[in-house]
DNA sequence: AGGAAATTGAAATTCATTTTCATTTGGAAA
DNA sequence: TTTCCAAATGAAAATGAATTTCAATTTCCT
């Protein structure tokens, strides 16, 4: 089903709606100071450049997107540790790691405990983002049914944005 | 978030609720037949002998595991021609294409217009499977909300089925 | 039967991801 | 501050599933 897709899609991301999280910057950053101490892993400039243009372009990143940014104005910064610390963006709970239709992983700014989720358009590649209770809600109800208890879900809506004719078909 | 579950599930699939396959698998082979009649492919042993143990199976495998259940008794079926009968008899409709959480391409025997969702237990890998019209009715209204039309979707709870202690954690 | 076109399967390739390893660096302890 | 060692870095190699290549074989139309 998806096979012709992942080669069409290039799913690049919508700004966000909340772009509220330029104030908690280094809120954030303190945050990852924080974990790896408590890891006992260290600080590093590498650590600190990743961080900053991750949280900075906001959006869903691929490593080798955020490396090819990065590596523009730091030549000393190689694919590896981008990848890296992508991985511990996401253990710390800062990032969150998604893999849509194209198989790439990307990553995400989002606190561990927030949530969200996408609608993704396969003509433009846009994502947008959504949080709906009574999704969560008949979830956890359908779930319930079947004796199974939920610990994470996936929930991907494919199809055409409103620019790219999604009202009417 | 699923970086550790990629190692440790191994997705297995539970016995299917309808076990009604069985009347139609000659008709199934039928129509596999119409259809590399009407696209100018050719109808061979392989082909026959690949459709006819995935419909048996009958439930989700990667192209790895049905070569290995048929090249005990077929030597002479190589991995390529598997992998490529797969993908036949998904884009003539008698197949499905599925990759959840581990990351390989499954197939599983089900016609384009039926359709499904998956319950995944993390810890035996089993594999339940569902159709609820509310959900479909909510994904519609949630995409509408958006000015967004849904042509495909994926829906996955993963979580501890009944048998793991899916009920009381 | 003849022959063009499709199929087969072993091997090679692709490509994102992950690991290896020699070297460098951070930071705790002295 | 200097010492010292575990952690970090990054280039290169390895991994592994998916896909392509290509020479030999098979199908099936005339
Ligand atoms: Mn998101
Ligand atoms: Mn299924
Ligand atoms: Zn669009
Ligand atoms: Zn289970």
């Amino acid at each position: 089903m998806f096979s012709g897709i992942r080669k069409i899609i290039s799913v690049k991301s919508t700004s966000r709606k909340k772009p509220g999280a330029s104030p908690k910057l280094s809120e954030k950053k303190e945050r990852l100071k924080l974990f790896l101490k408590e890891k006992g892993f260290k600080s590093t400039k590498q650590r600190d450049i990743i961080a900053s243009e991750f949280l900075a372009v906001g959006e869903h990143v691929t490593a080798e997107e955020l490396y090819n940014r990065i590596c523009k104005k730091h030549s000393n910064i190689g694919f590896t540790t981008v990848y890296r610390t992508l991985k511990l963006l996401a253990e710390s709970g800062l990032a969150t790691e998604r893999v849509f239709a194209d198989n790439l992983t990307r990553y995400e700014p989002l606190a561990a405990e927030e949530h969200h989720d996408h609608l993704i358009c396969l003509k433009c590649g846009s994502i947008t983002e959504f949080e709906d209770q009574r999704m969560e809600r008949l979830q956890e109800k359908i779930a319930t049914e079947f004796g199974f208890s939920v610990e994470t879900h996936k929930m991907e809506l494919y199809g055409r944005c409103r620019k790219c004719g999604g009202g009417n078909i």
